[in-house]
DNA sequence: GTAGCCTTGATA
DNA sequence: TATCAAGGCTAC
């Protein structure tokens, strides 16, 4: 493909990569400046999914309608551009359903008119693109103004302690919105830590230029090195998904090719083939083995979520001035605003959650995101992390005791109880399987109040025990509890979360908390 | 088959 | 009532 890091098998960069903005014009209507994430040419709407040309939604629309199974005649890896675009209606196909088009939105009685079911995801999408819009300099309500003087003045040890009104005023809407994730971000906003964060920021914000995400992993190392004399201690950023020494690292990925989930417009996808056992079916174990290789294809990679984060960083950086720079606080909920996006943006793209109705993807997604934040962070933690460190998506280390001898009560015990479970799962040897697995535990969970479709939603969750329990016998046949303590380690998790969805609470009582954020809205949800 | 423009109609 | 994301139409 003619952009770079695309890869027709590997989930792509999503629709509202950051590098996509929208303007307002101004009679205030967003007009889309985007390009079409299949072909590159001008964004027309929202198709389907997601912002994507006239000819493109027309393809697609074609493509479903017919039910065309097109063949590729080269090796599936066509480039894919505005004058390219014809040439290859194979590779279109399969660009269109890698970058998120969903081919249930085309209507199957042809009904023509009204909104369909995607409204509130485009409703989302626009939040969050807006919020974008909101932070460019000299169009924004408000600016970022973060850290000032009284600001950093706040000493005393609680949580729940506030900025002046003035100061609260002045920060932005998207400062708080997803500290949770990252509790010494909390810390450092509430009790001055001794992070020069106006170097930090500084640092973080101008690593080398990074035009494209495929060069993200060329660059992102490097930069890494370059930061060693920041307040945080840094490791090298890791350029692949976590691989850490367990038994489970000779684990085969698949034994058959598997294609992307939605890699042909027929209806059984190779998920859904894998959880149906015939007669004729192999060996149970292979089948987990499938299964589990499939929940993991799904995962985003390490490295490129680092470099979205860093891009995004680097963006809003570049449209501040020189005294206005974002503080480490800022930069934390700039890397927890991504992390949640793209867990959002996870889910969506799974296709056990696709088979899901809408509305039933909505209410999964606002019992659990807080929950899915925590079990992140955690993965995070146990593959990355040094002991005695707390380890930050763009690849930078805190030490906890930094943290918590300068943070409120809550804060500290958050990170403390956080602390002690990433403890047990290092000690448990969580593996990425495992991880996966937890994670959709946690999401298909048929208990949400309002589910529809709670048979589905609860066999998904038994077929994932079931490759759970399976996964965790063959690779750790000497440890028969392994199991057990995992799925023990959920309710602590479920219970950190609610804490700092409490905490978060409040904070958003006390107006801190951003009224354009996906986080307020999922926060808002749930106390509605 | 493609792609730009038009029509439709549920929803905010 | 305006919006906007569906499907339809049609020149190419």
């Amino acid at each position: 493909m003619d952009r770079p890091g695309y890869h027709p098998q590997l989930p792509q960069p999503l629709p509202h990569h950051p590098a996509q903005e929208l303007k307002s014009e101004p009679c205030g209507r967003p007009e889309s400046e985007e390009s079409c994430p299949i072909c590159g040419d001008k964004v027309s709407g929202y198709h389907y999914g997601l912002l994507t040309c006239e000819s493109c939604k027309g393809f697609f629309k074609r493509s479903v309608q017919n039910n065309k199974q097109y063949t590729c005649a080269e090796q599936q890896n066509c480039p894919m551009n505005l004058s390219q675009r014809k040439r290859c209606p194979s590779c279109r196909f399969q660009k269109c359903l890698a970058v998120g088009m969903r081919r249930e939105a085309v209507r199957a009685d042809r009904m023509r008119g009204g909104r369909n079911k995607f409204g509130p995801l485009y409703r989302r999408d626009r939040q969050m693109k807006q919020q974008r819009v909101y932070h460019q300099p000299n169009t924004a309500p408000y600016r970022i103004k973060m850290e000032t003087t009284q600001t950093h003045r706040l000493t005393a040890p609680h949580d729940l302690h506030l900025m002046s009104s003035q100061t609260s005023a002045s920060l932005s809407s998207e400062a708080f919105h997803q500290s949770h994730m990252y509790p010494s971000s909390i810390g450092q906003l509430e009790a001055p830590m001794p992070l020069d964060c106006t170097v930090s920021a500084d640092r973080v914000l101008t690593p080398p230029a990074l035009p494209c995400p495929g060069l993200y992993h060329h660059t992102f190392p490097g930069f890494v090195q370059e930061k060693g004399d920041m307040a945080f201690s840094c490791s090298p950023g890791p350029t692949n998904y976590p691989m850490y020494p367990t038994p489970n690292n000779s684990f085969t990925p698949r034994s058959t090719p598997v294609s992307s989930p939605c890699s042909t417009p027929s209806s059984t996808t190779p998920l859904s083939q894998a959880l149906i056992q015939t007669p004729e079916t192999p060996p149970a174990a292979t089948l987990t083995t499938n299964f589990l290789s499939q929940l993991l294809e799904g995962e985003q990679d390490e490295s490129q979520l680092c470099a979205k984060v860093l891009a995004s960083l680097q963006r809003e950086q570049a449209n501040r001035g020189k005294h206005d720079r974002l503080n480490t606080f800022s930069i934390m909920c700039k890397m927890a605003d991504q992390t949640l996006f793209g867990l959002v943006e996870w889910a969506r793209n799974t296709t056990l959650f696709k088979e899901l109705k809408v509305e039933d993807q909505m209410v999964l997604l606002q019992s659990c995101w807080s929950e899915l934040l925590v079990l992140d962070h955690l993965c995070r933690q146990v593959t990355y992390s040094k002991d005695g460190c707390i380890y930050l998506v763009t690849g930078q280390q805190i030490e906890v005791s930094t943290i918590i001898s300068q943070a409120g009560v809550t804060l500290s015990s958050l990170v403390s109880r956080t602390q002690d479970l990433v403890s047990k799962l290092k000690a448990l040897q969580l593996d990425r399987h495992e991880f996966v697995c937890l994670k959709y535990l946690v999401l298909f969970n048929p208990d949400v109040k309002s589910v529809q479709s709670r048979r589905q939603v609860e066999q998904t969750q038994e077929r994932v025990n079931r490759a759970l329990m399976e996964h965790t016998q063959q690779s750790h046949p000497g440890y028969s509890d392994k199991f057990g303590q995992l799925l023990l380690r959920l309710p602590e998790v479920r219970s950190i979360s609610l804490q700092v969805e409490d905490y978060l609470y409040q904070r958003h009582l006390l107006g801190d908390l951003p009224c354009n954020s996906l986080l307020t809205e999922m926060l808002h949800t749930k106390h509605n």
